[in-house]
RNA sequence: GGGCGUGUGGCCUAGUGGACAGGGCGAGAGGUUCCUAACCUCUCGAUCCCGGGUUCGAAUCCCGGCACGCCCGCCA
């Protein structure tokens, strides 16, 4: 509704400004500010005043003189307050709003027949999943329902390092430590008991082994290096043993966030196909090849950094392997998404550019980087066991939004009786949401530091903010079900707008409407934390209006179009919840 | 040293060329016989890191600083 309103201002406007002998490449749309209740304004007379030799007001004026409403569709008006053109929605409009606003898939828009794979999380599989690197999953699960949701045919892939030297390493430690040297596992769960060789790997090769047992180490870890690198299924073996355990633990703790993906795509699968070597070739052949100290290497333009694609003992790496797997991305989507830690941000500029080399087209290709969140001690590593484990702040998140509901439950005015069964599913909705939203919320680039009270507040501009929006309005729906002589139905049927004529069932309409186009410019920009903000107003627009109208008790000439109101901004926010991967409570 | 990113009231954060910089936390004062008070209303609080520049107009763009984070491995 927005998106055609808007469609049909700039094109009326760009026709009355060409009228008038204007240029039309600036039309100046923009939001007016929260006291103007113009639906959209304009402030391309500021830049028509040399032109017309005339000031912003005067050109203004002239446009809006000129400027014919009835020729806009969803437009009743247009007038102007200084430079300004201000834009007035029609009866219409809010009639419109009103009846999609009840659609299921409110917010989706048209499908674009554009495939796009949105690859995110890919951590190494060693160990438990942290805090450090939570943002990956939650902006990336958010980013893939932020796609699906504007018209994109999605697939989400988690990308696992099964190859590296690394994987290597712990395959060795593996199978040479015996459990009983370990400490106990942190967590009954396979990643907590594996990563304690892996982490004994790295205590070991670098404090306590003597020179000789290092090289017998390194020999084992380069044999299965070797062995991978030759496609050799014996040592794919070895590694997959490790790796698929790992992966497995960690992908259980994802879930319940709840992060998914359609496809794991191992790196090893690009050496077994033979793609890495044939990248390699090519590569080889290109003028940024060179050959230095045995290494191939590309010396990228722009880029200060050689990239080496070929090591001295004959083995690729991570980054070649990479552009194999990208190179497989581009046959099989049209575009590609990729989340990534800001510490990958060369390397990640190093593909572009040997992607572009190889003859690809890298504007198929876009990412997104995020900042780590860091612990006020400072960063968190698997490897060295530092941090907060992922798991733990979901179990601690959960324990207190238990409590906030038992806590809640004595001064209940509604008697719902909260089962048991409801007390768990409201906490772990709010308490999983708590921490979702703390971090979609935020602009990724911007640095977290992890504070125990700041991620878990439950109050204000938090998940549960904007959850109790959508219980609230689900208790009305539901008292109005089951109450007496209010028909469901009719709050479908009941379209009349015009009766929801107070400022603030105004204001409820008008953030209902832009939904659509809030998901248009998050998609495009791929800020999934737009949406955030947007539930945000929305909540304080549905607020205010839980406060001045009542429903249930309303005039029987208006209930019926307010009972529409609140299934229009239930779906609305439920749906905007969606996107952002929170669940949307029906009573909390 | 070089590259990338970030800098907004005491703290956290939105806003990346236009109408008085929007919220939250905090502090203080109110609000529930009425659809859930995880809510709402009011008050307090900002050199938008600093200095230049472009523009009718800059938190936003450009240049130069400063501070913090990340990267600069034949690791990933």
């Amino acid at each position: 509704m927005f998106l055609a309103m808007r469609a049909a201002v700039e094109e009326t406007l760009a026709a009355t400004l060409d009228r008038l002998g204007y240029p039309t490449d600036d039309l100046g749309i923009e939001q007016p500010p929260d006291d103007i209740d113009a639906v959209l304004a304009s402030s391309a007379a500021f830049r028509l005043a040399g032109e017309a030799g005339a000031p912003p007001p005067k050109v203004a004026a002239e446009i809006a003189d000129a400027f014919d409403a009835a020729d806009c569709q969803y437009i009743d008006r247009v007038d102007t307050q200084g430079p300004y053109l201000n834009f007035w929605p029609s009866e219409q409009y809010f009639e419109h709003v009103l009846e999609t606003g009840q659609d299921d898939d409110y917010g989706a828009l048209p499908d674009r027949e554009t495939s796009v794979v949105v690859e995110h999380t890919s951590a190494n599989p060693t160990g438990p999943v942290h805090v450090g690197r939570a943002r990956n999953p939650i902006i990336g699960d958010a980013v893939a329902n932020l796609l699906d949701y504007a018209g994109y045919d999605v697939e989400r892939h988690y990308y696992v390092n099964d190859a590296g030297r690394q994987i290597a390493t712990f395959t060795w430690a593996y199978e040479t430590f015996d459990e009983s040297e370990l400490p106990e596992p942190e967590r009954e769960s396979p990643e907590y008991e594996m990563v304690r060789y892996y982490r004994k790997a790295n205590t070991y090769l670098e404090d306590e082994a003597d020179e000789a047992e290092i090289e017998a180490a390194e020999a084992e870890i380069q044999s299965i290096m070797q062995g991978l690198e030759a496609g050799d299924e014996a040592a794919y073996e070895r590694v997959s043993e490790v790796v698929d355990t790992v992966l497995d633990g960690m992908y259980a703790t994802l879930k319940r966030l709840p992060a998914t993906f359609d496809e794991f795509v191992k790196e090893t699968r690009f050496m077994r196909d033979g793609s890495t070597d044939d990248v390699i070739e090519r590569l080889k052949e290109t003028e940024y090849a060179v050959y230095d100290e045995d290494a191939w290497q590309l010396d990228l333009p722009d880029i200060d950094k050689n990239l080496v694609f070929v090591r001295g003992d004959g083995t690729s790496l991570y980054t070649t392997r990479d552009l194999a797997h990208h190179e497989w991305k581009f046959d099989n989507f049209d575009e590609a998404v990729t989340v990534l830690g800001e510490d990958h941000e060369l390397q990640a500029r190093q593909l572009k550019s040997a992607l572009e080399i190889l003859g690809n087209d890298t504007d198929r290709l876009q990412t997104v980087h995020y900042s780590w969140v860091t612990l006020p001690e400072g960063g968190m590593s698997t490897r060295e066991g530092t941090g907060v484990d992922l798991d733990d702040l979901l179990d601690e998140a959960i324990a207190r939004a238990r409590e906030e509901v038992e806590d809640r439950l004595d001064d209940r005015i509604r008697d719902d009786d909260l089962t048991e069964d409801d007390i768990d599913r409201i906490a772990h909705q709010v308490g999983i949401g708590a921490v979702r939203y703390d971090i979609v919320s935020k602009q990724p680039t911007k640095g977290i530091t992890f504070e125990w009270e700041r991620a878990l507040d439950f109050e204000a501009q938090s998940a549960p903010y904007v959850q109790y929006v959508h219980a609230r309005a689900s208790g009305i729906l539901a008292e109005a079900t089951d109450g007496e002589g209010i028909n469901a139905d009719q709050a479908v049927t009941e379209l009349d707008s015009r009766a929801l004529d107070t400022p603030s069932e105004r204001e409820l309409l008008r953030q209902i409407a832009r939904f659509p186009a809030v998901i248009e410019t998050a998609a495009d920009d791929l800020h999934p934390h737009a949406v955030a903000t947007y539930t945000r107003e929305f909540a304080e627009a549905f607020n205010a209006f839980y406060r001045e109208c009542p429903v249930l008790d309303a005039p029987a000439d208006k209930q019926g179009a307010r009972l529409a109101l609140v299934v229009a901004a239930r779906q609305t926010i439920g749906n905007a919840l969606d996107v952002l991967g929170i669940e949307a409570p029906d009573s909390m």
